[in-house]
DNA sequence: GTAACGCCGTGACAAGATTCACAGCATCAT
DNA sequence: ATGATGCTGTGAATCTTGTCACGGCGTTAC
C-alpha cells in the first residue's frame, strides 16, 4: 500500500509485538491504551512506540491514548494486508512438528497450508492437521495456494538446495532455522532464526555480567 | 575478560557465526581464510568481518588472510571464556524436546545439563538424554552445576513467573521462546526468539516485494 | 471560565552501526 | 630488483536507529 519498501525491519518486528499485545487487550475488553503501556508490554520506550505507530498513520487521543480496536485494525491492515496469507513448512522433523503444533493451535492471519518433506514415510500423511506433500509437488501446491512465504526446517546440509527449490516455486520470503547463511536472489527476504547463536549470545552476556555487578558496587 | 561490557549485541552474534564457519573449515582441513570468504559465508561485507574481528585482537596476514586454527581459538576464548558453560532448559514440551534433541546432538562448549518441568509425569524421567527435574530443585541444581543461562520454553502465561524463579535461582541469561516480554532485573540478559514475529516479518516483506519487482522495472 | 495536567505527534538531535578509503605490508611475476 | 597485486587494520564518513523535547490539544478541577 504505502511505501512499505523502505520500512525498517526492526520497526516491522515491533509493530508485530504491538499488534499481539493489542489483540490481547481487545480480548480482555480493554478499549484504550497509552503509548507508555504498550512500551512496557513490548520492552521499549514510549517515544519508540509513538514513532513506530507513525507509519500506520496514528490516531491517538491525548486523553484516552489509542483506541485499541481502531489501532489493531490499522496494524492488521498494514502488516497483513487485505488478503489472507498462506505459508508452507518444509522439513517435518522434530522442529517442524513443533512449529506445526504451534501455528495450527494459534488461529491467525497466517496459516500453514501445506507441509513438504523428502522422506517417503512422511509424504501423504497428515501431521498435526497438516497434509505432508512430496517435494516435487511444491511448485503446484504453492501456486494454487498463493503461498509466498515458507518456514525452512531441514538439516543444514540440505538447506541451500531446498531454498533454491523454494525460490523456483515462487516463494519470496523464508524463515530459516538451519544454521547456515542462505544465498538467494535479492527479491527474496530471509529471516534467520538461529537458536544456537541466540544461546551463545545470552551465555556471553550472562558471563560478562559477573563483572557488571562489580561495576555496580564500584559506583 | 576484556571490556566485554560495552560489546554490541549484533557484533557478538556475528562473531558466533564466524566461529561456527571457522569450526567447519577447520574440520575440513582448511587452514587459512580471507575476510571476504568469511563475509560470504556469514552474509555480511568483508569490511564488517574485519571490523568485528578487531575486538578479538585480529592477527590476519595480508597474504594468507586469517589462520583458521588461531582465529578459532581466539574466538572461542572471547565468546565462551575459559570455563565450560552449563545451560538449563525449562519447559519440556514439544518445543523443549526439539531443543534438547538439537543441543545434545551437537557437542559444543555449551551443554544442557538439566531440564525442568512442572508436570509430575515428566519429572524424574530422562528425556533426550537429559534428566528432568522438578521446579523446586532448580536453585540447588543450578548452583551445583554452575548454571547461569537458561532456555525458557513454557506456555506464555507461565513465562513471567518461571522467569522470576530463574532469576532467584541465580540465572543471569535467558533465551525466551514464549511470545511475551519478560520483566527482569537489569543484570539479567534476555534474548527473545519469537517465531511468530519472525514469520510475520518475512510475510510482510514477501508481500511488499510484489511492488519491489515493479520498481525494478520502472528503473 | 480558566488554569493546570498529561499525552500524542513530530522535528531536531544523539548514539550507534556500517561502509569507505587508504596506508602498510608481504608476496609474486618479470 | 622492482613494480604490481591484493589483503589487513583502522580512522573518518555515512547511513541508520533511537531519544529528546516541546507545541498542541482535549480533559479535568476548581
Ligand atoms: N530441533 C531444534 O530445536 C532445532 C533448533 C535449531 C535449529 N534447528 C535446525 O532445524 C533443522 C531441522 O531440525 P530437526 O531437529 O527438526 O531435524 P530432523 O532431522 O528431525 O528433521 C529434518 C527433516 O527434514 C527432512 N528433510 C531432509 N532433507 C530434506 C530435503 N532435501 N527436502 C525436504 N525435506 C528434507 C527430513 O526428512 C526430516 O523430516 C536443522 O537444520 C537444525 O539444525 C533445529
Ligand atoms: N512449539 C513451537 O514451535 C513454538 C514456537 C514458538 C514459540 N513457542 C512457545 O514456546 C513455549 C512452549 O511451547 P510448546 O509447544 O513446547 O508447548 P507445550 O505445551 O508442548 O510445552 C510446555 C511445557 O511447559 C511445561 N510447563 C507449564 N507450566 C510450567 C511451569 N509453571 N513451570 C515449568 N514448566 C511448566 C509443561 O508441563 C509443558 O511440558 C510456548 O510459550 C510457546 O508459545 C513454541
Amino acid at each position: 500500500m504505502l511505501d512499505q519498501f523502505r520500512m525498517s525491519e526492526r520497526t516491522v518486528g515491533r509493530l508485530g509485538v504491538y499488534r499481539r499485545h493489542l489483540y490481547h487487550l481487545a480480548t480482555e475488553g480493554v478499549n484504550s491504551v497509552y503509548s507508555h503501556q504498550l512500551a512496557l508490554a513490548a520492552g521499549v520506550t514510549a517515544a519508540q512506540v509513538r514513532r513506530d505507530l507513525m507509519v500506520v498513520g496514528s490516531n491517538g487521543s491525548s486523553t484516552r491514548g489509542y483506541d485499541v480496536r481502531s489501532l489493531l485494525t490499522r496494524l492488521e491492515a498494514f502488516l497483513s494486508g487485505p488478503a489472507h496469507q498462506n505459508v508452507a513448512l518444509v522439513g517435518v522433523g522434530i522442529l517442524g512438528r513443533a512449529i506445526l503444533a504451534y501455528c495450527t493451535s494459534r488461529s491467525g492471519h497466517l496459516a500453514i497450508l501445506a507441509a513438504f518433506d523428502s522422506d517417503p514415510d512422511k509424504v501423504g500423511r497428515v501431521i498435526q492437521g497438516c497434509r505432508c506433500h512430496a517435494m516435487a509437488e511444491m511448485p503446484d501446491v504453492a501456486a494454487q495456494g498463493g503461498i509466498r512465504t515458507a518456514l525452512l526446517a531441514v538439516p543444514a546440509p540440505e538447506a541451500q538446495v531446498v531454498a533454491d527449490q523454494l525460490v523456483s516455486a515462487g516463494i519470496r520470503g523464508i524463515v530459516n532455522f538451519a544454521p547456515v547463511h542462505l544465498r538467494v536472489p535479492p527479491f527474496v527476504h530471509v529471516e534467520n532464526v538461529d537458536i544456537m547463536i541466540s544461546l551463545e549470545k545470552v551465555a556471553f552476556f550472562a558471563r560478562s555480567g559477573i563483572a557488571g555487578e562489580e561495576v555496580l558496587e564500584e559506583v
